[in-house]
DNA sequence: CAACTACTATCACAATGTGATAAATGGAGA
DNA sequence: TCTCCATTTATCACATTGTGATAGTAGTTG
């Protein structure tokens, strides 16, 4: 992690920079940023024009390279994560003896993007398949790392359908079930959406904090016993990290 | 252009070869296809890996990072196009005298992704508008541009209504027409879309030699003489080859 | 279990990236 | 048109990095 970085990662730490900053580039500012000389900038800059990376619009604006981003317009971010988890999640499926899934945050819902099934737990989700997010696991955990103006956008946003007797319908005690969530680093849903099914959820981070997606592991009976609900969570945990590491160093 | 390549652009040019095969990776057949040793081959993967832009799927397979992608969500091939390409468009329409355009194929038709009016020319085109491609010169140059089996899959979608009575619509014709374009090199549309419309058009190539779009002066009357068709084609291919440098080496 | 291929580790050498400095170019405004 | 300022290119001595051959490990397939 703290090896030498490459001149790659330098280069391609400027093109997060561009990107995420609509291509513009003041060198002095950029200079500082990315704690980088300037003319250190500019010869990276030239390599990520000359690798077609990038291309100058007009002074001081640099864009992605249409030719390079219709390279990846087959490729969906989703597509790819779900390919990527998948193994992950038959594994743990294996280990914990439950139903494992991944999903991430579309529109204020919880997609679906990949599950393992456990023979002999019928779990109702699919893949691709779309839960509220107020009342799943998954859907606590991605909510709780939302900012706090999105969080209270989704707070007043309501209403909150009851699905079983369980759930949580009040928008305060949502906003405090959230906080705990977030407190706690794993999210519960205890048959708030449907009355056989107890999840329980953690983070899925990319490497720089930003969370991509969650994993949970769902089963149709309360869990027996708190060390055991710990012990899923360590194991959770650790696929996590797991799929935090193969997804990389990038943003 | 055959300035020694740096070691940025040899591992992309496998980020390149990855992304069009799949993510499939075997180490001696990339190895010829790349003119690389393994053992590069294998240093480049994983600083493409520790720089964020691919991940490990299973042995072999190696993957756009789906955070990678996240970040590059909001650029669109198209948007980026029409702004990199706008200032060559206005330049070229005071040079000319002209309404210039910049186009690109969408199912099957055109679709103008830029234009800089001359005025005093009024044109009835608008950005982000689509034209019939079999009697524009556009057109007719990207279509001039497909594979063989692309082409004769449009040939025989017709029907192509006559929008003037200089409107080329019999199957052949166009086929022919089409194949004197390519050899020519510029397309064009001698009031064929409407009666007081005269275009010539000419290829947008990236740099390895793929056709990105096409560029065109269109004017109200037809040119005077030969001589000045052949002027404004230098133009024209000059810019068209300003826009390919600027596009960068990328794909 | 055998054969194969993906993948990692090491090392001496050379190529390439580095950053300070200086100079040129281009655009916005007076 | 001229001035000013930020962007951009050019140069150079130095040291960090990339290179590729070789050898060895590990995971997969039959």
């Amino acid at each position: 992690m703290t090896r030498s970085m490459s001149s790659f990662d330098k280069a391609m730490a400027l093109f997060g920079a561009l990107v995420a900053q609509d291509g513009v580039f003041e060198s002095d500012a950029m200079s500082v940023q990315l704690g980088v000389p300037e003319s250190t900038l500019y010869r990276h800059l030239n390599a990520l024009h000359s690798a077609g990376l990038i291309c100058r619009s007009k002074r001081g604006r640099y864009l992605p390279n249409p030719v390079f981003l219709m390279k990846l317009e087959g490729y969906t971010p989703h597509a790819v994560l779900s390919e990527i988890v998948r193994p992950f999640l038959d594994q743990l499926s294996v280990a914990l003896e439950t139903t494992t899934h991944f999903g991430i945050l579309e529109n204020d819902m919880v997609t679906y993007l990949a599950k393992a099934a456990f023979e002999g737990e019928e779990v109702f989700t699919r893949e691709k398949g779309q839960l509220e997010a107020y009342c799943s696991a998954i859907g606590k955990v991605l909510l709780s790392h939302m900012t706090i103006d999105e969080r209270q956008a989704y707070i007043t946003s309501g209403p909150f359908p009851k699905l079983t007797d369980k759930t949580i319908t009040d928008p305060g005690e949502i906003e405090r079930e959230l906080h705990r969530t977030r407190n706690k680093g794993f999210g519960v849903d205890d048959g708030e959406v449907h009355n056989a099914l107890y999840c329980i959820a953690v983070p899925v981070f990319s490497s720089r904090g930003m969370v991509v997606g969650a994993i949970s592991s769902s089963s149709s009976q309360r869990w027996a016993s708190p060390k055991e609900q710990r012990d899923r969570l360590i194991q959770l945990n650790g696929v996590a990290q797991s799929i935090s590491s193969t997804l990389g160093a990038g943003a």
